[in-house]
DNA sequence: CTCCTGTATTAACAACGTTAAATATAGGAG
DNA sequence: CTCCTATATTTAACGTTGTTAATACAGGAG
């Protein structure tokens, strides 16, 4: 028959071009300027059309944060990780930063809208779980390595992971002119990640002998 | 004659009233639940009054800003400060750590809505430049006891209050079942200004001697 | 008394998210 | 071909939002 096949197939479609459209809007206006009239005027659809699809406006964001973490997910799995355990946390905590700051508006609403991001956690295989367990993985073996003091590995990882988001949410929510005293160190992200892995070497003149 | 000093005391007493009840409003309802409407309708006014007093919504939240930096200034200010560099400017971390996961919601649209803390810098004497001014005192202090790295006082004050931020932006943005992999750890926001101090020590022994 | 100035209210507007009803469209049955 | 049914889409509408224009009103000034 197959005719229920192309029907689901179309559907889909629509569906598609609905998130891209949401997508492309929020990205290039921000969220508050997103709304549901514009993604439909975006798609050349009525208003209500959406509502075929998706249950409400936060129901397509919830859709749009799962393309977003899985995107980051492979973003994250994507970095070269060097040898040294050290270094690889640095270039994966350099390389989440990169997401954040190149498409700001992603990052808002995946990490900065409250009650959004349990997206992070639906199962113990979500792509939010999975980046995550990238972080946890990079630390686990800067430790076993003898580089990482020992401790609790998945706080030392909730340690880097808020550290990195604090400058990516100072950065991309400050414009230069408005920080107190100084505009934003063109290498805040750098100082921030290797100030707090550096407070995590096990052997300090370690850190020296890695000029750091 | 006195009488415009009357309705001078007299508009002053309905703008505190709208400011209040507008704050109230956030901090137990949060953003986007508060509306003029709601707000009118706690002081018993019409909507349309808060006109007279504020430009729009967004020049009540920016009075309602003001003077959450000022709170936040002041509580920092009232920290006491150890004698130790180091110790006070861990302190004072913690001290805006206390203050962000206690009034979550003035936190939230003081540092978490775009555009809208550009009123940390209106001017240099500005509550939020002053704010900064204090941690940032505390870092020049450790430095030139020669506990921290020499380094650009600016960037390592940033570095500090980045991290914070992101401790205290996942914190009061996550709810702890939501956590990939582990909840957040109790003590993270210790773990994190430990962490940051630890990685700007100038001698590296001495995070041992301190026990850290 | 009249006039003027500033404040508060009522009524209204456009835009929002969302829902219900109306309508088109396409495929199967007779 | 005609009729029926199911799905997709649109039109119309509702309640709520921020905001503005028109209006009522109070009280000092002349």
């Amino acid at each position: 028959m197959g005719v229920i096949e192309r029907r689901e197939r179309e559907r889909e479609e629509v569906r598609r071009k609905i998130l891209t459209a949401a997508r492309d809007l929020f990205a290039s206006e921000g969220y508050d300027r997103v709304t549901m009239r514009r993604i439909a005027d975006a798609i050349e659809y009525s208003a209500t059309t959406i509502y075929n699809h998706f249950e409400d406006k936060d129901d397509l964001v919830q859709a749009l944060c799962q393309e977003d973490f899985d995107r980051l997910f492979h973003h994250l799995q994507q970095t070269p990780s060097p040898a040294d355990p050290v270094e690889a946390v640095r270039q994966l905590g350099l390389a989440y930063a990169r997401f954040g700051t190149s498409y700001p508006n992603q990052y808002r609403f995946m990490f900065m809208t409250p009650g959004k991001l349990e997206y992070l956690k639906e199962d113990d295989v979500s792509p939010g779980e999975q980046a995550f367990g990238l972080l946890r993985a990079a630390v686990t073996a800067a430790i076993e390595g003898g580089y990482f003091r020992p401790g609790d590995v998945d706080t030392m990882a909730q340690v880097l992971w808020a550290s990195m988001h604090g400058a990516i949410a100072l950065i991309i929510n400050l414009q230069p002119q408005h920080w107190p005293h100084a505009p934003a160190a063109p290498d805040l992200v750098e100082q921030v990640i290797d100030a707090t892995i550096r407070g995590f070497l096990a052997e300090p003149a370690a850190a020296r002998r890695r000029g750091r």
